[in-house]
DNA sequence: AACTTGACGGTCA
DNA sequence: ATGACCGCCAAGT
């Protein structure tokens, strides 16, 4: 097993708790200088081919929209897996996202 | 080796 | 509020 930067990204998206939801420049803040928001984005793409146990669908961008709902299977596959944790979706914008936010820093 | 492309985010007009 | 720009840096071409 590596311990590259993509490991590491892996591990907190891993310990995000189920109906919680973070961002990608949280993840990247909290990986210091170790990484930029979109190197998160690109580890989590490659999570495409790793086992599965990855919950990517709970990362979003800054604003909570679902800006990664086109990497994701189906139409609105990313949408109905947050929707069927109890967060509440409106065109790819996550209403409650401040009281769902989940900010590796302050919480691990 | 050079250039483009992003699941991003901050700043400024 | 909206949009342009810039920093970020690994991978693909």
């Amino acid at each position: 097993m590596e311990h590259g930067f993509f490991q590491k990204v892996y591990e907190i998206v891993r310990r995000i708790p189920y109906g919680r939801v973070t961002s990608y420049g949280a993840i990247a803040e909290f990986l210091g200088s170790r990484g930029s928001a979109r190197m998160v984005g690109w580890a989590l793409n490659s999570t495409k081919d790793s086992t599965g146990d990855i919950p990517a669908h709970r990362v979003v961008n800054r604003n909570g929209l679902l800006t990664g709902k086109r990497h994701f299977g189906g139409k609105d596959l990313m949408k109905e897996l947050l929707e069927s944790e109890g967060l509440i979706i409106e065109d790819d914008r996550i209403i409650n996202f401040k009281e769902k936010f989940w900010d590796p820093k302050v919480e691990i």
